[in-house]
DNA sequence: GGTTACACGTGATTC
DNA sequence: TGAATCACGTGTAAC
């Protein structure tokens, strides 16, 4: 008997009614109250329970909506999968900002040339700035790559008439494309700050010795035109 | 008494037992068949059932876990909650990807001065003239003067192989000599600031029309190498 | 027939 | 009180 109540009354799914949605899985929904036991107990929270189940379930489907990759249809796997893609997206996001900063700010390698030479890199750079005041001019050329086929240059020398022109001219003869440029002269000096990158469809950048690269520019700028 | 029944057997939560986990909720645990109705019949999945539900439940914990912000401890709201995660995770992806994508390598931007010929030029150079339309960018060309000899201007003209080598042509021709330039090139566009100053011994200033100079250097600028 | 997964209705519980 | 959420045990489909 009270089996029979258990059965009748008690969860478990009822007819199926609405077509199948998305699966195979069942749509299952009881019409009404219209089963043979008619003795319907009101739970004051039947409705409101409803609504929850189907609140949840319209967040899972919209969640697998999210998720590109779905090994199954089950709840479990939907929040599994979803898991699963979130870690990937935080190792994505993490390597692309580790790429790009790096990118950005840390030129990896950096080949510098002085005539005279000094010790430390960093404290040149200060040395330079300072003798371009004092008006002692110090040929230097810096060059390095800052990406696949791009790569970042300074020039510091003395103000010759025509040495932008024969700077140029030099871009041009490496197959060099001008990015940006920036060239400011101040006492008798001239700096030249400029991105290029390798024309394409001449080689990449690999085939590019920064260090012999470095050597010709600075050769040329110290030549008389 | 189907309800005294119903209120016994059925679906409900019994006494806690276990104490609180991780948050203020519930933790409802039967400890054994030891209720006072004794006709515990054995369902087939009432086992499997309870993993099941725990297995969401871990998972949900587990997905909970992987979202930094959560609003809300409810299952609903941490799939909310993932969601609006995946959606700031897909966005944050897209962006940096552009940016990284657009830094190292700029796909459209070709040849500059006397390039080798590889793909069709007009083709490139009407693409990169739409981009420059595309961006609001026009033609133009500003050329004032600053100082007794001194001038400044700006060139904002479409991107083509030599325009650079070109201006500085021009600029030799007429006289100029660079006191600063910058330069930089986007979205096939190219623009020029710089300052320039008459070669002494040429002439002074005053000889200089601006207005003729700019006509000069628009047409110079349009025309085809 | 056994296993898995789901929706269901309900009591309990927290706010 | 009342609304909302949860775990529970079950019936029932699908594999």
């Amino acid at each position: 008997m009270t089996t029979e109540k258990k059965g009748k009354i008690m969860g478990g799914g009822n007819k199926f009614q609405e077509p199948v949605k998305t699966s195979r899985r069942r749509q299952v929904r009881k019409e009404k109250e219209e089963d043979e036991v008619n003795e319907s107990f009101k739970s004051p929270n039947l409705e409101a329970e409803r609504r929850r189940r189907e609140k949840l379930h319209g967040r899972l489907m919209a969640l697998r909506s999210h998720v590109p990759i779905v090994t199954n249809m089950t709840k479990a796997s939907i929040v599994e999968d979803a898991i699963t893609y979130i870690g990937e997206l935080q190792k994505i996001v993490q390597n692309l900002t580790e790429k790009l900063h790096e990118m950005e700010e840390t030129p990896l390698e950096i080949y510098e040339q002085q005539t005279v030479h000094t010790i430390k890199p960093e404290v040149e750079a200060i040395d330079l700035k300072v003798e371009m005041k004092k008006m002692g001019i110090e040929e230097n050329v810096q060059f390095c790559k800052i990406g696949k086929r791009k790569f970042w240059l300074k020039i510091t020398t003395e103000k010759r008439p025509g040495i932008f022109t024969k700077f140029m001219e030099v871009m041009c003869l490496l197959g060099f494309e001008i990015i940006d440029i920036t060239l400011a002269t101040s006492n008798g000096a001239i700096i030249i700050c400029s991105s290029v990158q390798i024309l394409q469809g001449l080689c990449d950048g690999d085939s590019v010795d920064p260090e012999q690269t470095k050597d010709f520019l600075l050769e040329v700028m110290r030549s008389n035109p």
